[in-house]
DNA sequence: AACAACATACCGACTGGTCGGTATCTTACA
DNA sequence: TGTAAGATACCGACCAGTCGGTATGTTGTT
């Protein structure tokens, strides 16, 4: 029925993700989403009881498309390999590939931000967080473990940290990009974590002609 | 001439720091800094001008420290070895141990909290943040540079990219660390991260009894 | 007397949130 | 088909409280 673009609703989610992650969530104020959005008070409190609400919202709304995109690049890889070694190392390929299409740095991630100005960070968007994390580390370091059968890497690793890294890459590379305010930062790092799994476990590595 | 420990001025700077940390700039206001440290509005007034005279403050000391952290550290790894190499190694142990030693989730990057609160990062801040992790960068990779002179690695590395790492590990780690309330995990990274250049350069890894 | 180091009372702008109302669309039923 | 009932989306004036900041003291030391 609605015939112009897109809702009120998922305006102000779009809107305000952007303003939260450029400003915080306090600092970022419902007169200012509203300017921004064209969108009354009124209408805003049709659609949110409260701004905490809307941080909610918009918190789910992030973590929803996080799983997705993880899940939906894991499965791509699967599809194009069935060695699990190769299936991490495509994996961490294809992330490289989608930052290094970045015209601008990545605007940072909305579980750090809350992480930073907390106190609004409640038990249940922090478990949700945690989960969210605790998949890529699972995930990774269960595909690792396997591969790990067939080819012994170089030295005995610590798979749940080498799990852990592509978060921890991520999230030290959106701040690094950032600062930097240089796109390409965070691609690289994507790629230094996938050498360092290659050299693990003694895959030939082409050098780069470039 | 101050007879009781720490003096007003200090006080506020190191509860404000804690605070700002865990709840953000903008969540943090005078008042709650005057009643957590006793202090009344007068006095902070004839302490700093501002609010954000006292961001700046904050800033202004975090950088200091860190850098005065990296520089004895790279000087202590310079004293227990001449070698290039070793001396990256021995300054990530340093570093590692440092990490390890904590009883808590380190509370956070004070650069990361202002650059997810931005608007308040002013052109001369964000400068002094580049130039702080630039340095990292710089002498990390330097150092590279000059090993892989007599110890050429097993493939050509991006020493940028690399110099880069231990930023990136440190932030992501202090993320991920403080959202799994887990101390340990930035430690880890770091293990990660020297695990990444011993196999870059072929250095032999003594496999942990434990 | 002069100045640093505080204390107290107060200010206006802005905050998140409320509330009474309207316009428009959907559904139910005679 | 016409119409009454109700839901949904939206409007904007208003409110009480909080915000950073100021003005004007008081105290203690040199």
């Amino acid at each position: 029925m609605a015939k112009e673009g897109p809702s009120t609703r998922e305006r102000i989610l779009e809107t305000a993700h952007d303003m939260i992650l450029r400003q915080g969530y306090a600092a970022t104020s419902l007169d200012q989403i509203l300017e921004r959005t064209g969108v009354t008070k009124g209408a805003f409190f049709h659609h949110f009881k409260s701004k905490d609400e809307l941080a909610r919202a918009l918190f789910e709304r992030y973590i929803a498309t996080e799983n997705q995109v993880l899940d939906m690049t894991l499965r791509r890889a699967e599809k194009l390999t069935s060695d699990p070694l190769q299936q991490v190392l495509i994996t961490l390929g294809l992330f490289e590939e989608l930052f290094d299409a970045l015209e601008a740095p990545h605007p940072g991630c909305l579980i750090a931000s809350f992480l930073y100005q907390n106190e609004l960070m409640t038990p249940e968007t922090l478990a949700k967080s945690r989960d969210a994390f605790a998949v890529w580390r699972r995930e990774l370091a269960a595909k690792l473990r396997i591969a790990a059968k067939t080819r012994p890497p170089r030295v005995a690793p610590d798979y749940d940290a080498i799990g852990d890294m592509l978060n921890v890459v991520v999230e030290g590379g959106m701040v690094t990009s950032k600062l930097f305010d240089d796109p390409k930062i965070l691609a690289q790092q994507i790629r230094q974590l996938r050498s360092y799994i290659e050299l693990l476990f003694g895959v030939e590595q082409r050098t780069p002609a470039q």
